[in-house]
DNA sequence: AAGAGGTCCAACCGCTCCGCA
DNA sequence: TTGCGGAGCGGTTGGACCTCT
């Protein structure tokens, strides 16, 4: 197919726009609508190609363009049509009357990308980053040092410094795991990497933070079945000095409903302390895939343990809608959904 | 105050889609 | 059915502006 030759024309201006320019553009879409962009220029007196003119005027120009920070409500209707179409961003601007798909995709680049990797998120697919999974053999192997280490004498120094190497090495996995502990992609379980729930247990309970206060006994894991893990999280996180870790005030919370979804909850949204004898079932720890499209955020869906009151969603009080409410009335949501 | 590095965003580039002959 | 040309889209760039040291 021939390339469109307009933009290598030689003669023609190229770069920002002067507001001579502008106002030529304006006045004569005005009185005569923009017709054919490739006879445009010519028309309208513009030292330009068409596909110049109609860039900046649907970009910049045109009278209906909206100004100015991007609302929340905004920002959650990108992450949503984003994480159901992808970077569609004419279809996503046809949601958001007066942004373009130029000012979305500006946007989306500049923070909302940034914003989901900070999360854990992988930008494209919405979902926790696993990568750290690939890497838990081997921190299940160093924190298995511990016990070769009684079997091999060291002097107390190189032992100290051994011990806290590990328990460093332990910390920052779980850091990696509660930040993604809100879900784990039904695809992905860690019978994959051939790790048992009880490893992964022994290794919270390695630790002296764990030790102290969230400590789980044979008799519980007898008690909870195949969720020892689930619950070893879930009190984990309500431990004050991880779950700081974990909370991002400069994170819309609402985002988060990825944990609590109408096809399955994140394990430890399903065993708050106070709601004891609670079982999650398996279904806990699968997510709907791709992506969770109709979010809820109930007042009990977080709780913060430095706050006795449940943590609602910033954008409404009581049971809210994360979307808003027009989604679901949208076609084009069933339609891509 | 000045320079380096980071951020933001308007504009360009090149590709695909689609209508038409 | 095929090829052409215009329109539209998404990715990328470059420069202005901001922040930090």
């Amino acid at each position: 197919m021939g390339r469109s030759p307009c933009c290598d024309e030689n003669g023609l201006k190229k770069g920002p726009w002067t507001p001579e320019e502008d106002q030529k553009l304006v006045d004569y879409i005005q009185k005569h609508g923009h017709g054919s962009w490739r006879a445009l220029p010519k028309l309208a007196d513009l030292n330009r190609c068409g596909k110049s003119c109609r860039l900046r005027w649907t970009n910049y120009l045109r009278p209906d363009i909206k100004r100015g920070k991007f609302s929340q409500d905004e920002e959650q209707t990108i992450l949503h049509l984003h994480s159901i179409i992808g970077n569609k961003w004419s279809t996503i601007a046809t949601h958001l009357p007066g942004r373009t798909d130029n000012e979305i995709k500006n946007f989306w680049n500049t923070h909302l990308k940034k914003k989901l990797i900070q999360m854990g998120f992988d930008p494209m697919t919405h979902q926790p980053r696993t990568d750290f999974f690939d890497s838990l053999p081997q921190l299940i192997a160093l924190a298995n040092l511990r016990n070769l280490m009684e079997h091999r004498p060291l002097d107390e120094h190189a032992m100290r410094l051994q011990e806290e190497a590990v328990q460093l090495a332990k910390l920052q996995y779980l850091q990696n795991l509660l930040q993604s502990a809100a879900s784990i992609p039904s695809t992905n379980s860690y019978g994959q990497n051939g790790i048992t729930d009880m490893e992964v247990l022994n290794l919270l309970n390695s630790i002296p933070l764990v030790e102290e206060n969230l400590v789980l006994n044979s008799s519980e894991l007898e008690n909870q079945g195949s969720n020892h893990f689930a619950n070893a999280t879930s009190q984990l996180l309500h431990h004050p000095s991880v779950f700081s870790q974990l909370s991002d005030p400069q994170v819309p919370f609402s985002y988060q409903p990825s944990l609590n979804t109408e096809m399955g909850q994140a394990p430890f949204l399903t065993t708050m302390p106070s709601q004891e004898g609670n079982n999650p079932s398996d279904s806990s720890w699968v997510l709907p895939s791709p992506t969770p499209v109709l979010a809820t955020v109930t007042d009990t869906s977080i709780s913060n343990p430095g706050d006795a009151s449940s943590t609602t969603s910033s954008y409404g009080g009581g049971t809210s809608s994360y979307w808003p409410e027009h989604f679901f009335e949208d076609p084009i949501m069933h339609e891509i959904s």
